[in-house]
DNA sequence: ACACAATATGGAACCCGTTCCATATTGCAG
DNA sequence: CTGCAATATGGAACGGGTTCCATATTGTGT
């Protein structure tokens, strides 16, 4: 059944379409149409919409009977008809999983910009760890609603995506051949992360990291990261996260749960809100950072910025990463075949007051 | 020329749209639309149409022969097609002059939810402190494109939303006598944040706040607020923000600006993220919180329960706003003239640990 | 003066569903 | 068996633009 809106509440709301509304007929409410402007003017329909649109040929002073009978009228063009025609309505959907995530949030910022830029418009949907929400929004390509996807989310089973055969691009994760990923280089940014811990002094390294399930490139700074303090013979302990959770409740719990088991460790690599926490954590426990404990995010989003003292950070290129984005789905939906051009971004290092010596 | 798309890049993309398509001719790649199914079914448009919205009699035998045909076509409803006829789009707009102050980043993510619990979308348009941006957005109201718009935005020329006769929500803000807003106790919460500041035995009060240009509701938090410290015989120090700027940056140049002047305070009170700048800026300055300085912040969003100390806040109930929005905006739609009904919500005080003696 | 391009214009066909109306068939009460 | 409601169906008209084609007029070169 799946031609058929599934969710009551969407139906609920568009079938009550049915009030039809009468033109002319008594009833002087109506907005006016190009038909209206076209007869008030003298012209045909055809002769106004080529003056809409400047094609074709419109003489001047025909030009100025269509200008007044518009501004009369106070006709403005129904871009729904607009969009019927040309198949296509300038609306790009952005899945994120979660808007009260830094990372994202900072994602959006630029991306909307952008999308302002090519003359798109946003369409925001947060999942909310929900992939019934994700489908849906991967159907309205289907259904014509959005002309293009960028999906930063990771919950669905790819083989959906696989089906789709229409402009989505992927943010940070694998989706299938056919679909661009955007991402930035995590290997050098685990090594990053890692040098920079190492490198003041580091004995022990508390390390959060992401869920395994989804094959995702930012599974490799975690491996890298791993790899280079080992080789630098510092001992970590690994901390495994649940899957697709961003939220601050999360992060919180986690840092109690460490906290309660007594763990000792001299420095700490987490995602910028988790690492922010752990350093609270550790600060109201009257340790000082950095002196006892050093801390290294990743993202450097700008709550880095807004804690005392500021964090060392891995930076993602974010408004990069939009860029990009933007800038394939664009040509995606150009028809250009840019397909499999995965677009790798470099990270860097962000100096805070959470890793001197 | 009001009728005319403006942004050159908008018509970039949208005029390519001449690629005329040629149904079944020759290239197959076409998508299936309700004929071809009513072809194939062996039964008129009609009669299909009503299985798809489950409006008057279809026999299940005909049930069963549509159905195949659709999964054989592998048939979606187009929505543009159902759009142009209920003169309907199911989006809303959410304009908000910045998605980098967590205010308004808690405010979309509810709005977000929310919309779609009633079956809407939300387009999100950040108009960063360009008021053509806002135009742009409430022209598409106009154009159809969107079925309403929530505004956060403070910068137009209130006599444009009053033209707009179509359904608009107005989050903390007056724009018209037709144009129902959303709200907080803003005289509450600034006399909350003044008996919190005066309680804890400040003398001294640094109070920024916010540009007087715009009519507002928020500025009853800042009268209520001096009146109060008036009474308690608390000296302030006023700090007059620019008008309209939200960035970090802005904050930023704020807080160094007081430090240079030398002011003398032992209390801040201001919004949340320039709150936290400055307690930062002290922490760093080697004084003590709440030893030494005591902080109230307005908004007590997310960022408030991430720095250390926990940040005193007057929190405004984002959630609530942004449930009440979007029932307006659906009442609006749903044609009921719940206009001039403006909704005020309460504040409460999230206690931290910056005002303790 | 003639041919042909450039300029100008109206209107039909189209985009793709939805709804209404005309028509047909079946079921059941009187 | 007649009459009328309920069931069932096809297709035209519609929503509001866009484009193409047929047609007309003006301008230009030879």
């Amino acid at each position: 059944m799946k031609w058929q809106v599934e969710r009551s509440d969407a139906c609920r709301y568009l079938k009550r379409a049915g009030e039809r509304y009468k033109k002319g007929e008594g009833g002087e409410n109506s907005v006016a149409g190009i038909k209206d402007v076209a007869k008030k003017a003298h012209v045909g329909v055809g002769t106004v919409s080529r003056m809409l649109n400047d094609s074709g040929y419109v003489a001047v002073e025909t030009r100025k009977k269509i200008e007044i009978a518009m501004k009369e009228l106070d006709y403005t063009p129904n871009e729904l008809a607009r969009n019927l025609y040309r198949k296509k309505t300038g609306i790009i959907a952005v899945l994120v999983p979660s808007v009260s995530n830094p990372f994202f949030v900072e994602f959006i910022d630029y991306v909307e910009a952008e999308l302002y830029d090519y003359g798109f418009k946003m369409m925001l949907c947060s999942t909310q760890q929900e992939s019934n929400a994700e489908l849906e929004y991967l159907d309205m390509l289907k259904r014509h609603i959005v002309d293009g996807v960028i999906t930063g989310v990771h919950s669905l089973d790819v083989e959906e995506y696989k089906k789709v055969k229409k402009p989505i691009v992927a943010l940070d994760r694998y989706l299938g051949e056919d679909i661009p990923v955007v991402a930035v280089n995590h290997k050098e940014g685990g090594r990053l992360a890692a040098e920079t811990l190492s490198a003041c002094g580091c004995k022990c390294v508390l390390h959060f990291r992401g869920a395994i399930e989804v094959e995702s490139p930012y599974h490799e700074r975690h491996y890298e990261f791993e790899r280079c303090m080992k080789a630098h013979g510092v001992r970590t302990i690994c901390y495994e996260l649940e899957w697709n959770r961003f939220d601050f409740k999360y992060y919180q719990q986690v840092v109690r749960d460490v906290f309660a088991k007594g763990l000792e460790f001299d420095g700490v690599f987490g995602v910028d809100r988790l690492a922010i926490e752990c350093m609270n954590e550790t600060i109201r426990s009257h340790k000082k950072v950095p002196r006892d404990v050093k801390f290294v995010s990743y993202d450097g989003t700008y709550i880095t910025e807004m804690v005392e003292p500021k964090m060392t950070a891995i930076v993602q290129p974010i408004e990069g990463l939009a860029k990009e984005s933007v800038r394939l789905i664009h040509e995606l939906i150009g028809g250009r075949c840019y397909k499999n051009e995965n677009v790798i971004l470099d990270v860097s290092l962000q100096t805070g007051r959470t890793t001197t010596v």
